[in-house]
DNA sequence: CTACGAATTCAAGTCAACTTGAGGTCAATC
DNA sequence: GATTGACCTCAAGTTGACTTGAATTCGTAG
């Protein structure tokens, strides 16, 4: 079985070192062996990566995820409760199809002030009713990386 | 005109006054006048209240959000900078769709390691290739308030 | 065998988005 | 006109997800 090294796994993926030290030191993915001092992962490491990724786009926390998949592919919450998290990723997809409706309107609509347009406001009235439940604590995104 | 105190707000809401006036403090929202100290909105600040809450799904930062829907409801970036944002809105909901299908996967597969299941496997090469180009920072979301 | 570079640990720092707490203010009620 | 209770301000604290920096340890190339 061959091993790839932190410093590939961080080429392939664009993500930094100490990303990936912080993820195995909280048990998010596991390192396989060591070369001397460094990590060396299986290939696996990189489909959990893309799992991890697609986690945080739905906006779960990396611990929520951890228990999504399992550090090696399988579940450690019941089948319920994946039922669950997959029919909030599913509200997800449709609060964000209301939104984009609602920008690709904002972006074409000429008119000075959107909140007097009545196409914008049905849109805003079939947004608002998810709004109101869904409050949800999130914390700031940003672009991918500084630079 | 009528004004809403800001606990009715929060009440209506759900969001915590606080954040309320947080929200205030960053230009997110607008206060309308003041009953003594306290702060007074427009109806209106529910509907933008609503847009905060897409903006949020999708993984935007207040900063961001404040800017693609304008304190009074007419964005403040060109219409280009809208559409780019309309596409990033786009492509989330085709990696959240991505997801989906994967997590209804691992919630009805009865494989002991999905990462042995052939279907599993080709959502993930799916996946895979969105999520290499998709290294963004998103900081954790948890649950709808802890009580 | 020494130098180099890349990776290591560990503690501390950063950032966004809030929350909390202390002490103060007001409008309405008793 | 004193009390109440919801709101206020302002500073500081919290949380999740990382990043940074200093001091250290390897494996390999020269």
């Amino acid at each position: 079985m061959k091993l790839i090294d932190i410093g590939d796994v961080s080429a392939r993926t664009g993500i930094p070192a100490s990303t990936l030290r912080y993820y195995d030191e909280i048990g998010l993915i596991t390192s396989a062996a060591r070369h001397g001092l460094r990590r060396q992962f299986t290939p696996d490491v990189l489909v959990q990566l893309a799992l991890v990724a697609m986690g945080k786009t739905a906006g779960f926390s990396l611990e929520d995820i951890t228990r999504i998949f399992g550090r090696d592919g399988s579940p450690v919450l019941p089948r319920d409760e994946l039922r669950r998290k997959a029919d909030e990723v599913d509200q997800t997809i449709r609060d964000l199809t209301a939104l984009l409706d609602t920008l690709r309107h904002v972006a074409e609509c000429p008119a000075p002030s959107h909140l007097e347009c009545p196409s914008f406001q049905r849109l805003l009235r079939l947004a608002g009713r998810r709004a109101s439940r869904a409050h949800v604590r999130r914390r700031g995104a940003s672009k991918p990386v500084k630079g």
